[in-house]
DNA sequence: AACGGCTATTGGAACGTTCCACAGTGTTGG
DNA sequence: CCAACACTGTGGAACGTTCCAATAGCCGTT
């Protein structure tokens, strides 16, 4: 008896093994497998029965040796453990599907070293395209990336030329959580703003604009915070040590939300009674009945589905001139805003 | 003028032009590639300079072809939106790497169907060997793809011959919950349980052990939930309707426990002066000072560790029988238990 | 009877690597 | 002074596909 020393399990049976079984040439079990109805049907049915039988399975990596393409896109996340990305990637998931693509995601861990590996396992890989949710590289790093391969950037704005990107208007994001708040009758609100962070600085700018749009401009006060629930305590705690307490809180995001949040409960104020409360991004911990935070969301599925696109019609279309997509964010109301409890302050 | 009419932005360099760069030949551009101190100083330094010139790098499709070995571990997960996998995928990432191979992530979307769908992907792609996380596939059906590479199945349970399997000992997390309240001097408590799914009976098995085991045999009482914020709402609703109120609850995990929480809230009830309540997984989200549960934690980023062991071990020390990995679980103390309000009853 | 035009099928080259047997070229030692 | 041996380096086969030009067979037309 025979020991079979192999590593791997189970030899895979190759093309040459259906032909030979069907009795046919190789050529004609790759076609198939490709176009069967351009073969005549005694073919096929011979062709189909003996790969069957074999348990035969295409081979893609030889499949992507001669056709140079893999019809894999890369998606390379910068945190596995934020839904945000995790709908972003659903969409993506749909989109490629749909297209014939299926995609692939390796994490970067939060860590631009990790990132560039993740990126070079990719390159290695030699995946179709590359799209990237919220990337930690520098831009210029990434554009020299982009001359092997088509890229997308997501959840971060650029007006790079080699680059394709898209993201929600965080601007016009920011305005809509002001304007609910003025609706509500809020005249003293004040930013949690997270420094040059991607997005950040656009939020920021677009509370800046509601508030002199809604002439506000005297309450303006962006007090620095960070995308994290520890940067947002640390904000909300100067606020309210500062002893001018704002009516309202405009968070750069959920998280940091989460964070001020925290700091108010402890403080012994209420929320929206004493102070309201918007974050941004929506995420799924959000709408949970003891947090039911107020906050901007963004069209996660349809932010993939469009970066799907934009690697497809580089790959598929030829376009060769960078575009940048912006999608519209919305608000989703909660019990974290209401009127201020003063009207007449 | 000639138009690149290229799909690919630009052709990337082969070992031949490597090769023919730096006057050598392409067998030897491939040792520099692999096994550098084989090499000559003097050759060595002329490939590096000729790969780097070029911006040569390895086409893996290729070395994968005549290796017949892809250096991938796919991971399937079922679900992308649960931070619990984040967790151990994070674990994976990391001991694959350390292995010399790379971990390439893919979602079964909380459906068998596209689960299939993503397995057949990595498949084709020939990865080495396949870590499911929580998959939702029967397990007859997996042990067919496992006829083909090590497949190792992670949070979920199996005798399996065919599969190797690593989880944490639920029996065990469940007596540590019972046992905790006990401690606290609680003797009248429920468990909601998640009827059949992966991982629930053998929770419920240990709860009842536990009370046994504390002469509350009497008390026993379990009420069919799901592992969903809405099962967890429907079997608390269930219990408060039913006039006997326990002193304390235990969930059969996180979820269902915030489910739960929603109607203790909502019901009038202080937890934990009322209601003691006490989860499963430690979801991240359980830390927020807001919901601050208790609740059993999984060593998460070891069970991934541990799946990575178990395909290597297939695939570089031919094991070839089935091995079953149980990890003991710890237990996590936060605001939702305390002492019963009425010590004595 | 010869030819053109189909359709169905085939063999071989190519994709970019690794692997292996082998060939030079010194160097050492008997 | 030559056999033995290291050490470097090389060419060709192989991996499992796809793609393409070529062929075989058949039918209808002139």
């Amino acid at each position: 008896m025979i020991l079979e020393n192999e590593a791997n399990p189970v030899k895979q049976p190759t093309i040459l093994d259906v032909a030979e079984r069907a009795g046919v040439s190789k050529s004609l079990v790759s076609l198939v497998m490709r176009e069967p109805e351009r073969v005549s049907d005694t073919s096929r049915a011979a062709v189909l029965a003996a790969a069957e039988e074999l348990g035969y399975r295409p081979n893609a990596v030889a499949r992507s040796l001669v056709q140079r393409r893999t019809m894999v896109i890369g998606v390379v996340l910068s945190d596995l453990h934020n839904p945000f990305f995790a709908d972003v990637a659903d969409g993506i998931e749909e989109a490629a599907f749909q297209s014939g693509y299926r995609a692939m995601l390796s994490s970067g861990f939060l860590n631009p070293k990790r990132e560039r590996g993740a990126i070079d396992t990719m390159l290695d890989l030699r995946v179709d395209g590359l799209i990237m949710l919220g990337s930690m590289m520098k831009v210029s790093k990434i554009e020299k990336v982009a001359a092997a391969l088509p890229v997308t950037l997501l959840g971060r704005h650029t007006r790079s030329k080699a680059l394709d990107s898209v993201g929600a208007d965080d601007s016009a994001g920011a305005q809509e959580a002001v304007d609910h708040l003025v609706s509500l009758g809020h005249s003293k609100i004040a930013h949690i703003h997270a420094g040059t962070a991607a997005g950040a600085p656009r939020r920021r700018s677009g509370y800046e604009k509601a508030m002199k749009r809604h002439g506000l401009s005297a309450h303006i006060r962006s007090v620095r915070g960070a995308f994290t629930e520890r940067g947002g305590a640390q904000a909300m705690t100067e606020i309210l040590e500062s002893g001018d307490v704002p009516t309202a809180i405009f968070a750069p995001n959920d998280f940091a939300a989460l964070g001020a949040m925290e700091v108010i409960d402890a403080g012994g104020f209420d929320i929206p009674g004493d102070i309201s409360l918007i974050g941004y991004d929506d995420l799924t911990l959000s709408r949970l009945p003891r947090i039911a935070l107020t906050t901007i969301g963004q069209p996660r599925v349809d932010l993939g589905r469009e970066a799907v696109h934009l690697v497809l019609e580089r790959l598929d279309e030829n376009r060769d001139s960078a575009r940048h997509v912006v999608v519209p964010p919305s608000l989703v109301v909660r019990s974290t805003t209401g009127p201020p409890r003063d009207d007449v302050s």
